[in-house]
DNA sequence: CGACTAGTTCGGTGTTTTACGAACCAATTG
DNA sequence: CAATTGGTTCGTAAAACACCGAACTAGTCG
């Protein structure tokens, strides 16, 4: 049992520090995504829980919980005769949207990037390297269509989850 | 003319920006990505080149070259009779490369998660999500295939051309 | 060998970030 | 209305970061 409590931790460390780079959030916050996901999938953590679980101040849990709110990487739920609020991380299906929008990102800036190109080449090596761009773009492309589509593969499964879980509340 | 001049700044700070965001690394660095790509892609750049165009220090030209040849994002050839270095950003596989690891990341802790899930699952809730995770992984690996394969593909582009330069030269 | 080129390393400084405690607010309860 | 709960806001201390100049190294040339 003393293991499971070991594999949690190692687990929540893992999100941390992946969330970290990712988001580009300070070290609390993705550890709050990290406990959130561990700890908090079925029925979300309250504020407190979240105090005591990452033993940090309230102040600090407070100033990170907001950043991830307007983040949309997190979101709470209340429930009725409770005050408190119950906080749960984004859906799996915006984690990939995340990488969506990189791509995406990449893509734009190749486009102009291109359009630059286009108007200053002038010798036989920059046009070859245009090929080159232009190859780039259409492969940037097709992950963002393959990328569209898986998200909205895994979209349909999350909303028949969450009407069984509607049905059954 | 001048506004070539204005769309060249405006590509440089895209790609500063974007690559900031990605790589996490400081803003010269960054910029160091952007000049490389849209003024050094044909023949590269030297430092003494790279201190003009940035008009930063030679110190922190030299640190922040450091890095990035330390995370392969640049590398950097000499020529013969020439004392000089000349520094190229990695090709725009790499650049792709970049993305199928972070999608591997994902995936791997996803396989942790997976697994831990497994031995603390305890209700019919938990097991329900189980089944999400194993969705999620499944598109996941689908994705990262996706990349490699558009990765190699991509690959044989840069090498043709490569090979089409050495012939050249 | 002295001067120059090409670049690195070190120490320092101004700025930003991160987390904190204390004070505060707003809603509820006895 | 006083006390408690649930949380926010603000000012700040500590640490990390980014960039710099000065001093230094290592190779080259006259």
């Amino acid at each position: 049992m003393e293991n499971t409590a070991k594999e949690r931790e190692e687990l929540i460390e893992m999100f941390g520090m992946h969330f970290e780079s990712l988001y580009h959030v300070p070290p609390l916050a993705a550890r709050i995504m990290g406990v959130l996901i561990v700890d908090g999938c079925k029925s979300g953590l309250t504020f407190e829980a979240l105090v005591e679980k990452l033993s940090a101040s309230k102040s600090s849990i407070s100033t990170n919980l907001k950043l991830l709110l307007s983040m949309e990487k997190v979101f709470y739920f209340t429930l009725s005769g409770d005050r408190k609020k119950y906080y749960r991380s984004a859906r799996l299906s915006d984690r990939l949207n995340n990488y969506l929008k990189m791509i995406e990102a990449e893509g734009k800036i190749i486009n102009r990037m291109h359009e630059y190109r286009v108007k200053t080449a002038s010798c036989a090596e920059e046009i070859a390297n245009l090929n080159n761009i232009v190859s780039y773009k259409n492969h940037i492309e097709q992950i963002e269509q393959t990328f569209q589509h898986t998200i909205s593969e895994f979209r349909k499964i999350e909303i028949q989850n969450d009407i069984k879980q509607q049905i059954k509340n």
